[in-house]
DNA sequence: TCGAGATAGTTGACATATCAAGTATGTCCG
DNA sequence: CGGACATACTTGATATGTCAACTATCTCGA
């Protein structure tokens, strides 16, 4: 998978002058985009952006509830992510957890009052923002060339395993 | 900024499926990148993404030294950050600070002789990735709208003071 | 029914980012 | 010169992500 150590330094392809700037501009907005939106939700509505995505998440369920382990696939997440975060929101207040009906092992996911009201209260401007910053600067097409293009970079980065 | 409280629900222009697409795959793409980045560098050199970062920048420093105050302006991070991380790096041995000649408040940054094995060790592998990953999967042009495009979204951003 | 292995979730340790506060030093103007 | 203010950096508190155990429960086949 890479040129032997001996010459590894002459067979490296760097990156030429260009490549650097849209490198060092990636990385940029890969740390800048998420810490925006965590900004605009913290200010406005008093909510992390990982703590909305729970929210958004449980609230989009059919039932208003949902497994601990769906909720992780929904988003993608870890296991022990999510419930390092589900420790903390339920001593927010936003939700509760319970034994599961129907396994013994699972854990039901469900809002309460408060958490109805924070996701309610975060939605609007929280979308006004996505709106605002992510597509209105857009073009349909280059929209539809971004999204081409980020799932061309994240197929090369799962084929080595890495994603 | 945004609509009044009373009707913030029905004036937002909420997201259609399409967008809800773009918008997934693109906080997928933020989190999942420098993630990538990491696994590759931890498995391949045993450092992280963000020692990494400083270790290139120390190193392509003109004096192969240089001022915390000006890596974190290199960097565009933020100086707690930056001093949080050196103080770890200078206790793993990749480099040490000392008090700047010109400035008693200043202090100068140098890259030990393990953390110069450690970039030149590290970067073949991870320029390598970083071609394969996001250079060759693209054409030219691709690579230059992902560029627009992203400076375009960081600076709609920039606008609401957020990034 | 019993035990091996799979599955659901939790926990603790550690690395990291961010903010607010603190310390030390430099600068500049009266 | 001397004190107010700016600047450089550090530190501590808190929130978070990740990994590697760990516990509890379930499933399935002999």
């Amino acid at each position: 998978m890479e040129a032997p150590k001996k010459s590894a330094q002459e067979q490296t392809r760097w990156l030429n002058e260009n490549e650097q700037l849209m490198w060092l501009e990636l990385r940029e907005f890969a740390r800048g985009l998420p810490r925006a939106l965590d900004r605009q939700l913290l200010e406005d509505a008093d909510v992390s952006g990982v703590e909305y995505s729970i929210l958004a998440a449980v609230s989009e369920s059919s039932q208003g509830a949902l497994r601990s382990g769906d909720l992780a696939a929904t988003l993608g997440w870890e296991r022990s992510r999510v419930s390092h975060l589900l420790k903390r929101m339920e001593s927010r207040g936003f939700l509760h957890r319970c034994a599961a009906s129907s396994d013994g092992r699972g854990q039901e996911i469900a809002l309460t009052q408060a958490g109805w009201e924070k996701i309610r209260g975060a939605a609007p401007g929280h979308v006004t923002m996505v709106r605002e910053v992510i597509f209105d600067p857009l073009t349909p097409a280059a929209q539809n060339q971004l999204l081409e293009t980020l799932i061309l970079i994240r197929h090369a980065a799962e084929e080595r395993g890495l994603w």
